[in-house]
DNA sequence: TACTGCCGTTAAAAAAAGTTAACCTATTTA
DNA sequence: TAAATAGGTTAACTTTTTTTAACGGCAGTA
């Protein structure tokens, strides 16, 4: 399987059913579609999922009924019932069989959308979110970001300033590739104007001052575009 | 306060107002009525919650506006929209400003309650444990909030005063991210100005003497935004 | 080759942060 | 009750960081 987040729809209406799914599959998800309740459990067991999204009115098994037997082997994953009962009754029994949300038809793709994304955001969030790096090897360079400190080989030491190291990273990030000015500023200064970019420049000429500890490392200038960071 | 879930409201309509608050005090927890957005944004800063329940159509600051401000200074904090707009783009709006549901005038308060449990379910679990937290591990020092002490392994022991403990407690919740400035000043001192800033910085000069005893501990300032304890 | 807009550099100004000490205020102690 | 103490704020001054200004050079184009 992909790196792709894997949902489970449950929804007896062929027709909506299809609808919803080939909609997630083209917002970038793993979608897979099953008809009734039975088949659903079956398919949550032999597959591995990162969401469900339920009809609660289905035949030979209800969304309710199907929910806690999905809870009961996995007391974690997010659900999402689906359904034409608007009753109090019904949506309080949703959530006290364990729903994340609860959405009464007729409802628009982009809500489903939304409340699955608002979903993910707290329940798959927390493990994928720190990946920026903020540790760089340049040449002879050491980076490292949250210390904003620039080390040689010797006992070369360079302290940098928050933009100092800013810049770096955004450059670091970039090696051998165009960093465009536009975005650069947009990032570090928030604003692309023409006092930020004379700003920008004259932390240019300090990084490369930086940079000469490392002979081989190299700040050119893209005429127009922005800079690139070269390390050979 | 007590452990009770922290929950603040914002509602222009004093009767759904008290009404919402009322009976969520009733099922326990403590709940917080501000009547508009300025309001509403100065008790979040300067208060501890674990939610918010914001009406989208205010005077002065509308809820969408109010809770970009709210998820500026901590991103994390669940949000629901209370609103009598129902509009598919109202809906996507509440979402991309960062939602976690988005309730449509009229609703049960008994479906409003399930919907704070269900987000509250998945968020209470994972960070906001460490919330409040009373006993921090720096390094190779203990902080303990309480008895405003802090600890190294040999014997060094280090009395701090209220505010000492206040502010670097707030550097330990945001270890190795940025602590805002006015997040500190409104949390601590009730008020962003000029003399509080350097009240403020004096405490930091102050906690970076009695963290030398580590001395991988550091406390960076991020220029004109506010400091990042380090460790290391 | 001359024009024009982008870059590069240095210096100065401005803004933010850091430090130290004096100064309140409330509480404890003599 | 006066003195001592502790916590906290204000003030004055220093240093660091960032922005602005000025000017000269270079690249791309007419």
């Amino acid at each position: 399987m992909s790196n792709k987040t894997n949902i489970l729809l449950v929804e007896d209406d062929p027709n909506l059913g299809s609808l919803l799914q080939e909609y997630m599959i083209a917002k970038g998800y793993n979608c897979q579609l099953e008809t009734d309740g039975d088949k659903g459990l079956k398919a949550f067991l032999q597959g591995s999922f990162d969401l469900c999204a339920l009809d609660v009115m289905m035949p030979i098994k209800d969304g309710f009924t199907l929910a806690k037997e999905i809870r009961n082997t996995d007391k974690n994953i997010p659900i999402i019932f689906l359904t034409a009962k608007s009753l109090k009754e019904d949506k309080i029994e949703g959530f006290q069989s364990g729903a994340d949300d609860y959405l009464t038809k007729p409802f628009s793709m982009e809500e489903l959308l939304m409340r699955i994304k608002a979903i993910l955001r707290r329940t798959q969030g927390s493990e994928s979110v720190q990946k920026d790096k903020k540790h760089f090897e340049l040449g002879e360079l050491n980076f490292d970001y949250d210390r904003r400190m620039l080390r040689g080989s010797e006992d070369y030491e360079q302290k940098l300033t928050s933009k100092e190291a800013d810049l770096l990273k955004l450059l670091c990030e970039n090696t051998n590739d165009v960093l465009e000015r536009s975005v650069a500023l947009n990032k570090i200064w928030k604003d692309d104007s023409y006092f930020n970019a004379r700003s920008m420049d004259v932390y240019i000429t300090k990084l490369r001052k930086y940079l000469k500890a490392d002979p081989k490392l190299e700040i050119v200038n893209m005429h127009g575009r922005g800079f690139k960071l070269l390390t050979n």
